[in-house]
DNA sequence: CAATATTATATCGACCATCTATACATGTCA
DNA sequence: TGACATGTATAGATGGTCGATATAATATTG
């Protein structure tokens, strides 16, 4: 918490992509993943989160199964398509495009390609 | 055009007050010089521009004056404020913040400096 | 000289991502 | 038992950007 919400716009499809590049994950560990990965800077919220998954999975980016845990409480697991894959190096890219871009007119170190 | 529009997201303000740093600008300039400077990656839509000065205007992040061109045609000039460079200052670091933590995200090389 | 493109500022309605608030259910610990 | 953490979910509000549209002067070109 304390980067302006609205510069994260647009690339928590790719920041939850990439969570689940390297492994299966349920909701509620995504949120606490990505704040543990971040320092604290994002603190994605469920009410974001949930409606984005099921985005995602309609999109077939996504793949979701349940699992039963301790006998009782149920967890929903998400697992990444190989759609998905291919959409995460898309974002890549345009994350790199755009931070480039970006840098570029703040007057840093460019890097600019494209 | 070219990096997902939703990405532009907030860092916006950030990109007009840094033209204005180095010089006073009117609106139809901005509009080309962050096209330019990015490499085309930026087109910053007059829809989004004109609402946005305003309420920098009004927020006293800017100031305008009116100058009269070529006989004719008048432009309409704005000039970053103090209070303007103190918020560029902090969205700078914002910007970083964030950046950082999205690369740390993403596993890359991450030079975090919360 | 008329049509079209470019320069220049401006507003409006729509869209979309995210947030807050709320809801509901279970497990644990004091 | 009551508070807190875990866990998934939806609804409504907010805010930034875009496309469409309007207006008007200058420059270009047929």
């Amino acid at each position: 918490m304390s980067v302006d919400k609205s510069l994260l716009t647009g690339s928590t499809t790719m920041l939850i992509l990439k969570l689940l590049e390297s492994e299966d994950m349920y909701g509620y560990q995504m949120i606490e993943e990505l704040n543990r990965k971040s320092n604290n800077v994002f603190e994605l919220k469920a009410g974001t989160l949930y409606p984005l998954l099921h985005s995602l999975e309609q999109k077939e980016l996504l793949t979701s199964y349940e699992e039963t845990v301790e006998k009782a409480r149920v967890r929903k697991y998400y697992s990444i398509t190989p759609k998905g894959r291919k959409r995460l190096e898309e974002k890549r890219e345009e994350w790199q495009e755009y931070t480039a871009a970006v840098n570029q007119v703040l007057g840093g170190a460019s890097f600019a390609r494209a």
